[in-house]
DNA sequence: CTTTCATTTCGACGGTTGTCGATATGACCC
DNA sequence: GGGTCATATCGACAACCGTCGAAATGAAAG
């Protein structure tokens, strides 16, 4: 049961200017706001939540730093630059590949790293 | 011990055209750019990092989404409509607030929420 | 002051995450 | 093939996270 009624206590902060200012209902929550709009699904949410969280790891963050401050980085160099051990750098990688904002590329025996800047672009677009 | 040598195994995709062609080191990673550029220092890392890690679940991606639509909510109307217990609501609004994405406001006995869009735009920002 | 109702806090639980050492895979060279 | 080196995967562990029911807090009304 909620009713929210007690017009009073609406401070009318942007009084989103409908046509009916007395409230009548009687079970119907007469003081929110429809909460209509563009919905973001349950699917979008899960994705765009799971892309952020790739992203929201200090670690992976310095990662995306280097990579894109050098244009590309050897794999080789990381675990020193970010007194983190071998697995565990791999692990951010691979995260951060499987997140699509990363690209790998084999080179000879190294792998290295480059930043999908389209990618990059396209989660921060989706946070306006 | 890093060598990084045969330079063969660097197909030169920018080729960073800086002075020295030749390599002769015997201990310098002779294949590595030098990795530097405006680096992300640790306490930025970790800050941004925080920021991303209350926007990294698709739940609290709903609350914003719904704030942002109406402009404002009240509490009383979201476990329902993201079909969660009322403190798990409770739990991810006030991360939120901490994050400092959310503004609330106390309305008589209902709690109101507002999105903070210019955190938001400086979040989007970050990830230029 | 007592009751009522919205919201927060607490305690607990299962699931996820970051980390490492050890081991496996894979690429090159001889 | 065998050796060497870079990277990935495995197994384990502590820490953290999302979730809920129960209880505490806070604000308004009678």
């Amino acid at each position: 049961m909620k009713i929210c009624t007690t017009l009073d206590d609406m401070a009318p902060v942007n009084a989103s200017a409908t046509t009916s200012t007395a409230v009548d209902a009687d079970d119907r929550r007469a003081c929110c706001p429809p909460l209509l709009g563009p919905r973001l699904d349950d699917g979008a949410a899960e994705d765009l939540a799971g892309t952020l969280k790739a992203l929201a790891d200090p670690i992976r963050l310095k990662l995306i730093n280097m990579v894109a401050a050098s244009g590309e980085a050897c794999a080789c160099d990381l675990p020193d630059l970010l007194d983190r051990s071998q697995p565990t750098v791999s692990h951010h990688l691979s995260i951060l590949v499987k997140a699509g904002l990363l690209q790998r590329e084999q080179r000879g025996k190294w792998a290295w790293f480059r930043l999908d800047q389209d990618r990059l672009d396209q989660v921060r677009s989706a946070l306006g």
